[in-house]
RNA sequence: GGUAUCGUAGCUCAGUAGGUAGAGCAACGGACUGAAAAUCCGUGUGUCGCUGGUUCGAUUCCGGCCGAUACCA
């Protein structure tokens, strides 16, 4: 247990990671060791019902330590970063108020970027606008998007990668709707935190995680994942939807592919889920890279913690 | 046991009229400020089964061996 009376700063202890590295189980340890709650930072649990695919918490888990964030939402709620961001330091607030270490647990790179570091303000965006920009990709292709984005923020088409009508199309909205170019809107200051972040990073040898991500894809189908996906079938159109474990299987359910190779499809596209997210997090030379177990994160966050310069 | 075919990247296969080889998938690296489990960009990673022979040079031609498959016994 952490000494008390110690004068160390509140902490938000971060645990990250590539999917089925074993970041809940770890985080579950740490939390109930510091005698905390979990706040997730996964994109994907926030929504109710997505309980096998995206592997949430189990009620025995969810009965050993309080979660925030796991389930909140129905699938057609609207929910970005930002909404995250705001909440979260809401909730920190009132919780460094009885506790003085929280635990972020999640995979979703963006989303704790922004905890840790602010996210600049931007209006919310019509939702017309967006329909009206994909359309026009959708009608003229990616050199229309582009000149346009040439024309209204030459300083963002200079650094945005123009093969990436996602990127573009955002970049249009917000110029579009607020009459001021997107780069202006980035100012990239950093929110400063009032308390101190630890950032852990979890990861296994390659070999190791795909065998985990292959195991666990086959519990899921096991667990019934089929049934999970038929029910939200008629959702498949939502953006919660889009998700590794459910797009593949509503393929299957179109007869577009068998099976068993919706099985296999849902095993690589995690495995490359799990790559984009290594990759995000080396980017961040703050995370302190560990195995999952959990002795050796209580150990690292006790030392840490003990130390004023933290 | 005999005959035939095959053996090339992690997998499925192409190819070299003799000058050490290339596709798809997989994999790997990267980008990414409200779609982020999304979206996008890049990269061939190889004892051409082994071993002799012919040749300036063999993955390629010839012999032997090993392995796989099919058919005949």
């Amino acid at each position: 247990m952490v000494a008390g009376g110690l004068p160390f700063k509140n902490t938000l202890i971060i645990i990250a990671g590539p999917t089925a590295v074993g970041k809940t189980s770890v985080s579950i340890d740490v939390a109930a060791h510091f005698g905390t709650e979990i706040i997730s930072a996964d994109s994907r649990q926030f929504y109710r019902g997505l309980t096998i695919g995206t592997a949430a918490p189990s009620e025995l888990q969810l009965s050993k330590v309080k979660h925030h964030f796991t389930g909140n939402l129905q699938p057609n709620e609207y929910f970005n970063v930002s909404q995250f961001e705001h909440k979260v330091i809401d909730l920190l607030k009132d919780l460094f108020k009885t506790h003085r270490v929280v635990v972020m647990s999640g995979g979703s790179g963006l989303y704790i970027k922004a905890v840790c570091e602010g996210i600049d303000e931007m209006p919310d965006i019509d939702k017309g606008l967006r329909y009206e920009l994909t359309s026009i990709y959708q009608k003229e292709g990616l050199p229309s998007l582009r000149k346009m984005l040439f024309e209204l923020d030459p300083v963002y088409a200079g650094r945005v990668d123009l093969a990436n009508p996602t990127r573009i199309i955002r970049a249009l909205e917000v110029t579009m709707q607020t009459g001021k170019p997107y780069s202006s809107h980035l100012k990239s200051a950093g929110a400063g935190r009032d308390f101190n972040i630890i950032k852990i990073a979890l990861n296994l040898p390659r070999e190791e995680l795909h065998l985990r991500i292959s195991h666990r894809v086959d519990q899921m189908i096991e667990q019934g994942l089929i049934d999970e996906a038929r029910a939200f079938y008629h959702l498949r159109h939502l953006n919660s939807l889009k998700t590794v474990g459910y797009k593949e299987l509503f393929d299957y359910f179109d007869g577009k592919i068998p099976l068993d190779e919706a099985v296999e499809k849902i095993k690589t596209n995690t495995r490359r889920y799990a790559r984009r997210q290594i990759t995000w997090f080396k980017k961040d030379k703050e995370y302190n890279w560990m195995p999952p177990q959990s002795k050796t994160v209580i150990t690292f966050l006790e030392e840490s913690l003990g130390n004023p310069l933290t």
